[in-house]
DNA sequence: AAATTAAGTTAGCCCTCGCTAACCGATAAT
DNA sequence: ATTATCGGTTAGCGAGGGCTAACTTAATTT
């Protein structure tokens, strides 16, 4: 099953969420990113259907190996992108942003060969 | 008026098209881009009416002033990021394809930044 | 003159993914 | 025992941007 740009987001917030904090509820995601509850509520539905989360009778909200996969790549991917742009003497605000977009878009192989000149 | 990344790859199309021929209709664009007739009229017509071109009674289509502002700077940009890739040891697909996909989405001072390296 | 082809438009469908309004059910507070 | 509040869902809207089917109109063929 192949995930929107969307879903990578929602992912990888639970992802960061899962870090700060000990249980992630929809609630929270709808916080952190600034969404609706309907809006994080279908994506919930959708990404629990793809397989990519597991939501306990509380609420509760944990990624399974699929979604951490997904999640942990484009996680990696923020953190090497934002860290590329910070090489390049870009503005953290702007090195972040631009991460978060590029981060979805781009192919394993540039990626890499980023990730190898960051390195 | 601000442009969706889809009226940035029409433009774009457009200015890349005007160089190879001596005119661009909507047909041109369609079969350049993949896409089907109604799609490339109804873009034409949002293009129109934002004042990014023009079209003759002919169906002749050119760019206007800030059309064509529009799609040099896409079209630097995916030349300037192809560059990148290619330098970074990318396969030539993989770049153009990586190029084109975040040569909407890249803040100016990323894209200065990495233009600065390119070179 | 009649028929075909070419270019464009109209109508209307589909999917993605935001949104609000309104509702439900389970705690929690008065 | 009511009443609030919290977390989540349902229903339905809107914008973006693809698509097909079917039509118009003008230019070519035959």
């Amino acid at each position: 099953m192949h995930l929107q740009e969307s879903g990578e987001m929602y992912l990888e917030t639970i992802l960061v969420l899962s870090h700060k904090k000990e249980s992630v509820r929809s609630l929270d995601i709808a916080e952190e990113m600034g969404f609706s509850k309907p809006s994080v509520s279908r994506a919930v539905g959708l990404l629990k259907s793809g397989g990519f989360i597991e939501v306990d009778p509380n609420g509760y909200i944990t990624l399974t190996k699929d979604g951490k996969a997904v999640a942990e790549k484009i996680y990696e991917r923020h953190n090497v992108l934002t860290e590329f742009f910070r090489k390049l003497g870009v503005k953290e605000k702007t090195a972040v942003d631009d991460a978060c977009k590029i981060e979805h878009d781009i192919s394993d192989e540039s990626f890499k060969a980023i990730k190898k000149f960051v390195k």
